[in-house]
DNA sequence: CGTCATCTTGATTACGCTCAAGCTCCGTGG
DNA sequence: CCACGGAGCTTGAGCGTAATCAAGATGACG
């Protein structure tokens, strides 16, 4: 990782929605914290690591992922940009985070910003952010505990699908990363993606960008 | 449901750790809450309800859980005596509740209690016991999403035992409960569980009682 | 003591995993 | 510009774990 230069790209605000004081937060995020660039697979945190800082996506994608003695991996979930984490709400976290790609992360003590003055302010965005991650926690035990590969694989475009403002969407993980996220290996990810388009419900340009063929039929897989 | 008599057992604190002020809060709850008996199976609150209560579990237990449209059903977690509950943080619940066998719980209308100028200490309670409910899931992500059947019902006895006080330790929940929660089927759960005990890690003395009589083999099996 | 729900056990099936090739895409260097 | 190399992805064949289907056994309760 490295330091990133004078790199603006301009940030949505994390949730439309958000009250006027937690883009003053966000702002402020970005006045006192440190910007650094992160290779692919990079480290941002690691797991068992203390956890007093807050980061936020400023460009690229990140994952946090856990692993078991043996090597098996579970990915948590993916953040993207414009999205905080690494609030694990422990003095400890549970996951570690890396980079998906090349990425920008600006990172800001959480002590230093309740020192500001921001402290309520603050409050309500980790508290935002803490309920979106729950609530994505409790979705995503509903997927690995019940759901097929099918409807998993579905499931996750579908989400995708959802949060893209573009109709051609890019995938920012590998087929792996889809996989230890899913409970799946990459080779049933693969086939459910073939399967998923040799029935025009989705369509792949390449690995990494498809598109949506029939909204309705995805939304019926992934129930 | 019905009305509880007074039927006053001794309520330990949800967390030793917690400060005074919280347990004003747990005390302002049982003075202005009200308490209801529930049978075995009956719903505390549903599905898409609106979430404007806190709930408490004064004896007995609870599930929460989600139906999917063809009937798989999903348990999120297991709340038990002394546990809160029902804070989902949304304005509608995600899962629903339900008792595990006759219990009786403890609600107050949140609102009402921030009232009564324990907002403060309302907040801290409520953030508790939010972030106990993502560490809890995303631990059961890393269960559902990676572990093999063996180590899902290893992990589950684990817990049960590690927050148990007694040496025999007893299921409130039946065989289809743990399963899913496991994500698994009964007769997956019935066959582990037997293999557990040849292999001399647990005994059952009744289906729903059972004692660890090889900890660390417990712990291993449960990575 | 009988009845019914719950749990266990057995036999078979199937979904997703493993192992093993091939293929595609993309960056690199000739 | 094209050939080469390698990582990432796809496809195939066979296997194994857990699901399904089907009886029994156990146990709780009237």
């Amino acid at each position: 990782m490295s330091l990133a230069y004078d790199f603006d790209t301009p940030v949505r605000a994390v949730q439309t929605s958000r009250s006027v004081a937690c883009n003053e937060t966000l702002d402020l995020m970005e006045r006192m914290g440190v910007r650094l660039v992160f290779a692919k697979d990079e480290e941002v945190y690691g797991q068992d690591e203390a956890a007093d800082l807050i980061y936020r996506v400023v460009k690229g994608a990140v994952r946090t992922s856990r692993l078991m003695s043996d090597g098996r991996r579970q990915i948590g979930d993916f953040h993207y940009q414009g999205d905080l984490f690494g609030l694990e709400c422990g003095d400890t976290h549970a996951f570690s985070a890396e980079a998906l790609g090349d990425c920008v992360i600006l990172m800001v003590k959480r002590s230093a910003l309740r020192a500001s003055g921001a402290a309520e302010s603050l409050d309500r965005l980790i508290w935002d952010t803490t309920v979106r991650d729950l609530r994505r926690a409790q979705e995503h035990v509903m997927l690995l505990g019940r759901k097929t590969a099918c409807e998993r694989v579905a499931s996750f475009l579908l989400n995708l699908s959802d949060n893209a403002d573009d109709d051609a969407i890019d995938l920012p993980m590998g087929r792996q990363d889809m996989a230890d996220y899913l409970g799946l290996t990459i080779e049933t990810v693969s086939r459910m993606l073939t399967q998923l388009q040799g029935s025009s419900v989705v369509e792949f340009t390449c690995a990494r960008k498809f598109r949506v063929r029939n909204p309705a039929a995805l939304a019926r897989l992934a129930d």
